[in-house]
DNA sequence: GGCATGATGTTAACACTGTTCGCATTGGCT
DNA sequence: AGCCAATGCGAACAGTGTTAACATCATGCC
C-alpha cells in the first residue's frame, strides 16, 4: 500500500505521487497542520526543495490532494447510486455524500477548503464539478421542469448538514446515532420536495 | 471609527481592541492570509510580543474576531427577523443568513473555519449557539412537534447555500442576481416545508 | 506625595516555514 | 558512448509564531 521504494537511490521513482499519499496519511491522522511542506518531504524522505519538481506550490501540492479526495468522493457517490432503484437514487447519494464527509472530516474540508483555488487547478475544477453533476441528475429526476433549482437546493442541504455535522454543530460528539439522523433529515427533506409537485408524470 | 491613538506612549490603551479591529479590516481586505499576528502587530505599532499579552495564542485572536463576527451575525439575524410578520420570519432570516455570508464572505469562513474550536472558546461557542437559536425558533414554528428536525434542516440549508455560493460553487462570478436566486430557492425549501403538513393547528 | 507592584510593552533570540538559487546526479535517447 | 532533460541536494533568505528577560507605565497603599 504505501509507496515503499525505501532505497537510498538518488531518485525517488515516482515522488509526486509519494508526497501526495503521504499528504493523505497526514491529514487523516494528525489534521492540516502537519500539510508543511518540508514536513512532508521529511516523511517521504527527500530534501525540502525536492517537491518543487512536481508542484509550483505549497497550494499546488494542496489542490492535487483535494483532487484526490474529489476523485474518491464521486467514486463513492456513484456506488451509492448504481445499487439502488431510480427513486431512492437521490436518498441513497445524500446519505453517502454526508457519510463521506462524516468518515473522512480531514479530507472533506481540505476539498472545499477556502484557501484551495478552484478555478486555478482545471483537475480541481473538473472534478468537484463532477461530484456536482453525480447529484445533480439524480435531483432533477424530482421535478424535471425546475431541474436546476431542485438540484441545488438539495447540494444546499446536503453539504451544509455535511458541514455543520463536521464542525460538531449538531451532534456534539454523539456520533454514534448520526447515521440514524443523517436518515430521518433526508427523508424529511425529499418527502418535503415530492410534497410539492404531487404528480409525477 | 478607528481607534485612533496613535500617539507615541508607551501603553496602547485599549490593543485588544486594535487588534481585533485590524483584524477585522485586514480579513475584508487583504483575506486570511493576512491576519498574521506579527502582521497586525506591525498595523497597529506595537512590537511583535505585544499581543501576547492579550491572547494566549494567535488562535485566541482568531477565535475573538470569530466571535465578534457571530455578534454581528445574530445582530444582523434578529433585525431580519423583527420587520417582518411571522409567517415570514423563516424566509426573512434564511435570506439574511446568506446575505451575511456574501456581503462578509472572509468573515463567515473565518466563523465557521475547521481550525477554531468552538469549544476551546465559550465566548464563540456562546456566539455560534446563539446565532443557531436565533434560526431555530422562526424554523419551530413550522412545526411544533418536530422543531429539532426542522431547525437543523433549514439551518443546513441555508448553511449549505451560503458556503457553495461563496466557493463559487454555484453562481461562478455571477453575484449580480444572487439575490434572486437565493429568494427563489429558500421560498421553494419552505413551500416543502409546508407542504408536508398542511394542517398547521 | 512617594513608592512597591502588577499590567503592559520592548528587544533579542529560537525554531520553524515556504521558497529560490546553483550545483550534483541520474536515466533515457541518439 | 555521450549528451540532455529531469530530478534531487544543500545552502541561503525572508518571514513566521513563540518565549524569556528587561523596561515602562499606572495605580493603590502608607
Amino acid at each position: 500500500m504505501s509507496t515503499s521504494i525505501p532505497d537510498d537511490r538518488y531518485h525517488h521513482g515516482d515522488l509526486r505521487r509519494a508526497l501526495i499519499e503521504a499528504a493523505l496519511a497526514a491529514l487523516a491522522l494528525k489534521g492540516p497542520a502537519a500539510l508543511g511542506l518540508r514536513e512532508l518531504a521529511r516523511q517521504v524522505g527527500v530534501s525540502p526543495a525536492a517537491p518543487y519538481r512536481h508542484f509550483s506550490d505549497r497550494h499546488a501540492l494542496l489542490e492535487a490532494v483535494a483532487a484526490e479526495g474529489f476523485g474518491r468522493f464521486v467514486e463513492t457517490m456513484r456506488e451509492a447510486r448504481d445499487g439502488v432503484f431510480e427513486n431512492e437514487q437521490l436518498a441513497a447519494m445524500a446519505h453517502a455524500y454526508v457519510r463521506f464527509a462524516m468518515h473522512q472530516p480531514q479530507l472533506f474540508r481540505l476539498m472545499f477548503s477556502a484557501e484551495l483555488d478552484h478555478q486555478r487547478n482545471p483537475a480541481l475544477a473538473t472534478a468537484s464539478e463532477a461530484a456536482y453533476a453525480s447529484l445533480a441528475v439524480a435531483a432533477a429526476r424530482e421535478d424535471p421542469e425546475a431541474a436546476a433549482e431542485v438540484a441545488v437546493t438539495c447540494w444546499a442541504f446536503v453539504h451544509g448538514l455535511a458541514v455543520l455535522l463536521l464542525d460538531g454543530q449538531i451532534l456534539g460528539a454523539t456520533t454514534g446515532n448520526a447515521d440514524a439522523l443523517i436518515r430521518k433529515l433526508t427523508e424529511r427533506f425529499i418527502a418535503g420536495l415530492r410534497a410539492e409537485r404531487p404528480n409525477p408524470a
